[in-house]
DNA sequence: CATGAATGAGGATTCATTCAT
DNA sequence: GATGAATGAATCCTCATTCAT
């Protein structure tokens, strides 16, 4: 039998799509910038990903996969409340900041009309245990009562600024001046923590 | 003082821009596409801007001054610090509800690599006043004391989030059954001003 | 205002079309190879024509309605019924033999699943005023009661078939020896006219 | 007397051939839409036919050879001249009817750039009988002296266009009312007969 | 031999930009 | 200045063909 179809390839492909896609933007990489980074043909890209459009919707499910498994990795399942979410955030500051190509990719996808609301739906399925943390941290009075949806949106929001302070790359300089090691991770979950806590 | 261009239509291909972006995307979007809804010619465009770069930038630009204006108009000089942030909050989270297109591209070209550093910076200048009323906050005890800036993006980041959920239009149906009333405005603010709040 | 979309450049494609399709066949032409021997930039043929397809489907029309053209013209119509078919043959055959590439792109896009249905019935639109011709000499028991449309295409078979030999161009060399001045054009009417002739 | 290579396969691939080409055009067919109809590898189309215009050869010349040996069976050796030509024009009706795949193949094919002259020579060889037959007819004064080619040219177009509409598969709705059982098989031949016979 | 993944030249089409009118 | 036809480099994608397995 001839070779396979290798999932090596695959893995390359979207790994050199998230770095020229996080260096030059979705819309201005080529696919042939891709396959060249990749390290194949230009035609073999195609046969791993139908069109650039497929690219990017696996692209865009594939980094969501990983981000779930992620933030809900060493999940302390036996702490309180407020030790689940601060993990939580911190797993997901941690990331942005350890992946900053991820994080800007997801972010530029998010934001196109190219992605289906299937990998958006799929993108989104693997966080569905977040709700059921709000909502149990609602039940028993740990957190004021609103809707879900909103706490995590307020959650994935703050977090993502916070990354930015945390790797430093927040825009133009209003810095402190001694802001250096400030711990910016910390500061912004007491943050969202006051802001949803019942007291 | 003499205009060399008809203003005119110089707003009619920024609003025409604003439209076809906010459907379409920024880099699907042809420039045709923009003198067309402009009533322009093809190339007209170009005696307005040099280059498609060029009006990406302008565009960005024009939309935070108005944002920024937006932000400040009203602005209750007497009240007290809570109310004034309020008053702040209201403002943006209002205006990207009433356009939501502008908010879109925004968003957008912030992320986008064509933006250059000299457009983020003068962007950014007209919100210079809030820097100032957060330190004044602070100094006043009202406050906890955290750095500025960062104060200022989880309002932004917030303040976005929230707009989505008062346009309806956030993502995926997690919504709760009862919410199409439920003031996802004040309650963003509410999460806000207890997240930072020094009391 | 600037240069108008010019009816030359549109007969300049439409003519290198010709060219090209006859002497490579319509399937191995590149649209690259019309627009280079049009004498116009490769982006240009897509402004007069929308894409390889439309070009194809007009060039089939454009081919159709000059060969109608000159079917009837001259035509006699004070001359009896076999005079008339035979200046119907006889110019179809010139046609076909002056103009060989108009010929044999038309023989290769009748065969095409590319042409709609729309653009083979206008290319035979033109053709209806032999109908009623053939029509008439059956009434007038001039020629057998046959289906009209199969008398048609009995003509233009035959016909097609004549051109080859008048031009020289038949298949494989079976030609007489003396062959050189035999009146093809003469003697395939002759065949035709006994026959589909009454008596 | 081995065959090298397994003329299932062979045969497989060019009857896959037949029908895609008939399908979606012989241009418009890429190779591997024949291997996959044919059930066997990409590859493997190359092991039988070393590139895609000899398959196409090699097609053309076993349809002519298969057209051939049905329009020669069962010939009427003993029978007189008329008879004997009308058999083949049945024969050869009655295969483009039963075979309308491989008649549009070939049609397709005969005008294609890409068959070789020795194809076309190859093609024509097994009909050298029909030369005989002309020629003898000639000698026996039954039809009409003329260039045995271009009786033989004048059959097939006739006998081709009256396929058509024996198949029912003739252009656009010109057909008579009660057409539907009208023999146009026997009509095309007594016109053809009528055309070349001598008295 | 058979397989099918890999290749990359080639092709249709798009679109930012220019410039003759 | 305004126009829009013309340009051609750049892009996405196809597909005949090769070759490692």
């Amino acid at each position: 039998m001839a070779r396979l179809k290798s999932g090596d390839k695959r893995s390359a492909l979207l790994e050199a799509a998230i770095a020229e896609f996080a260096a030059r933007g979705v819309w201005s990489t080529p696919t042939a910038a891709i396959s060249k980074a990749a390290g194949v043909a230009e035609g073999t890209l195609f046969s791993y990903f139908a069109s650039k459009d497929v690219l990017i919707n696996e692209l865009y499910r594939e980094i969501k996969r990983e981000l779930a498994e992620v933030m809900l990795a060493a999940y302390p399942a036996q702490a309180d409340a407020r030790a689940q979410l601060e993990h939580i955030w911190n797993q997901y500051v941690g990331w942005g900041v350890a992946q900053p190509a991820r994080f800007k990719v997801m972010a530029q996808l998010r934001m196109s009309e190219q992605l289906t609301q299937d990998s958006r739906d799929a993108g989104a399925a693997p966080f569905a245990a977040l709700d059921v943390l709000a909502r149990d941290c609602i039940a028993r009075r740990v957190i004021r009562d609103q809707p879900v949806a909103f706490i995590g949106a307020m959650l994935g929001a703050m977090a993502e600024a916070t990354m930015l302070y945390v790797a430093g790359s927040a825009p133009q300089g209003c810095l402190p001046d001694d802001a250096a090691d400030y711990d910016y991770c910390a500061a912004g979950f007491d943050t969202f923590w006051r802001g949803i806590a019942l007291m």
